[in-house]
DNA sequence: CTGTTAGCGCATTCAC
DNA sequence: GTGAATGCGCTAACAG
């Protein structure tokens, strides 16, 4: 990888760029699906009037001192060319004349224009502009997913719509519905749960879409993420290994949320396989919140014989857990031992660490991202992506006592 | 407010609505900066052909089979009725005859009819978009700020085009171009310090924008936070009146940021104020990160007479230096107090909790998403917006020994 | 290589 | 109340 190369080049364009190509590498480079635009480098750093604001008007304006929102045809004009050409040049059309291309450049960063976007999509029915909807920002593995997700689609100027559906799946059909009102040319999604109707609309206006958490891509549909079951089963193995015999789980919320479900039948079905009766296996459903954590513990540890080992659906439930250990005089891992799903920073701020399963959020955005990025035909060879799972052993699991 | 009525609509349409609708009484209703649509209710819930998929099609498309996008146009013939109807129909325009109304919902629902949002903007020079640029998902104060915003502006459709900066105001220059390419009515910004040509570029183009995370607006610029200078006195106070002599701080790191900046110099400046030596008040940065906290503390601690009291930029980097402390043996808050800002949901995880000052991240993204939603007008009157601080006082602090 | 000609899909004047 | 006409700003054929 060419850090350095790149980070000398970052130095001689100056700082505006800076971020986009110093990361540019991390992933392959996608140039047909949404190819580059020159635009950038014509106007970023214009110098605009600050003193003409505040002009407030109506729709069709063309007062002699409206100097505001220059057009094409203006740049045109002021170039010495016609509105074609302009065209061009913004499109980086490479049958340009050197001579015009540079004319109207200058003429564009002269007039500080920037073109129409609306008017762009209309005409092109391209709007360099994708959709993902999540359940919550709230949540660090999802805000963490986005962030990357974003970065690399910023890298070639393509913008994100973001909606939260909070988990409940006809408010993201809704919310699919806008998107594709808005024309975006892709859209991400999360888990495999949704309505027919969701996934109807948008094959049938061939609008390409990616789950993300989890591996289960449809027969149009891409998926780059991990496999619930097997992660379910990681952790049941690990306990297990470590001769727990009375295990028990606290799931996030199953309803309308596949990975949650998913990852408690994995959980089960291994303990299952491994002899014990299903129905001797605690499980309690919790917010993904410390207070969820909390109480889903106590409901646990009320029975007359407590489990040995806990499997909690994310890290911040398992932080709950931990809590209420302290608070209830309860030693981790030698009471109890406590198992997490993520590996978000909190992990390390548990007293003590805590051990558990890490997700790559960051990196199943940027590889969203290159999914979303890429034309038709590279879409063909990233359908279905499953990304290794890794357990991460801290403190806060131990083997069985005595 | 006709909040009543809107929940009666809701429970007529079924829940896609439900949540939108519950929590819109937190806001002040702001009915004309971004007008409702009546469009959801017609195409919402709509059953699309799911077989005639993946047919890649160029530009001009119009085989007969083609029953991909119907357009207002084909909407209009199904009804018998003119385009010009069918439109007033989607803006919920009055004067429509009941009778003609209903056959055009019908029309649109039967052909899966979605608006073309280009279209629209286009003629009417309204997107329904509005932008936000913050430094980076990745740090769960603006994922919650974002995650509020979000939710206030999709109660009235409109849409978030989401980027992040990096904490650089170069970078988010070229991404405030990008979203005023975009058609954005209206931005919300981080802090106050941008590029002047950011915001001559907004002023210009007359479009409202908002900081958050502070209270310094501008001239034409509002502002929705706290005041962070006061922050940091908020915070000396509190470890001065603890009886404190040796205090110090580990700041977020100040360049392109004015929040971490101001917080520091509020927190100096008080201090002083109470006859410490600036000079004697260590202070060191770090990125907000645990790790950054760990080194920070290592820092500070090593000095001969180390400090009694730390007031930390974020709780991720009190929760650090609280890790180091565990690490080498040093009581919090026996042996040195630890003090965060922020509030995060980790604020509880930390042994002992950690006090911290409190800051309103999601009543920020509700209330700039009002102030984005509102008319002219209406945001004469909500131009600048100082939020209370709380000092929440947890365990990691304590007066100073003997 | 460059200009000319036509719309993209819709909302908004106007008439009626 | 409703319809007919007219572009919004831009890009894509097609000529030359």
């Amino acid at each position: 990888m060419a850090e350095a190369d790149d980070l000398d080049t970052v130095k001689k364009h100056g700082s505006s760029q800076t971020f986009v190509k110093s990361i540019s590498h991390f992933s392959i480079s996608l140039s047909t699906g949404f190819p580059e635009y020159s635009s950038k480098l014509a106007f970023s750093t214009k110098t605009f009037d600050k003193s003409i604001s505040q002009i407030r008007r109506p729709h069709p304006v063309n007062t002699e001192t409206d100097r505001l929102d220059a057009k094409l045809v203006d740049v045109a004009k002021r170039a010495g060319c016609s509105p074609a050409t302009v065209s061009r040049v913004l499109n980086n059309n490479p049958k340009v004349g050197l001579g015009v291309r540079e004319r109207v450049l200058k003429a564009a960063t002269d007039l500080g224009y920037v073109p129409n976007g609306s008017a762009r999509a209309l005409r092109s029915t391209r709007t360099r502009l994708v959709g993902a909807i999540i359940p919550t920002l709230d949540h660090a593995i999802y805000a963490t997913m986005v962030n990357s997700l974003q970065t690399r689609l910023s890298e070639r100027d393509v913008s994100i719509i973001i909606s939260t559906s909070f988990y409940d799946v006809d408010m993201e059909l809704e919310q699919a519905r806008l998107l594709v009102e808005r024309g975006v040319e892709a859209i991400a999604l999360v888990g495999s749960t949704h309505r027919p109707e969701t996934l109807a609309m948008l094959e049938q206006r061939n609008i390409p879409y990616v789950y993300t958490y989890t591996s289960d891509a449809t027969a149009v549909g891409a998926a780059i993420g991990f496999d619930n079951v097997k992660a379910g089963r990681m952790a049941a193995r690990y306990l297990l290994d470590l001769g727990h015999k009375r295990i028990a789980m606290i799931a996030g919320i199953t309803r309308d949320n596949d990975r949650a479900a998913s990852r408690r039948n994995g959980f089960l079905e291994e303990l299952v396989k491994s002899g014990l009766g299903k129905t001797d296996i605690p499980v309690v459903e919790s917010a993904y919140k410390i207070e969820g954590g909390r109480a889903g513990m106590q409901a646990l540890m009320a029975a007359e014989q407590p489990p040995s080992a806990i499997f909690c659906g994310s890290d911040i439930i398992a932080a709950g857990a931990i809590k209420y250990c302290h608070d209830k005089g309860l030693s981790v891992p030698r009471d109890v031992s406590i198992l997490g799903f993520d590996n978000l920073e909190i992990a390390e701020l548990t007293t003590p660490d805590l051990t558990t399963v890490e997700v790559p959020a960051r990196e199943m955005g940027t590889i969203a991202g290159d999914y979303l990025l890429a034309t038709p035909a590279q879409r063909e060879h990233m359908r279905q992506r499953e990304l290794p799972l890794r357990l991460v052993v801290r403190a806060s699991t131990a083997p069985i006592a005595r």
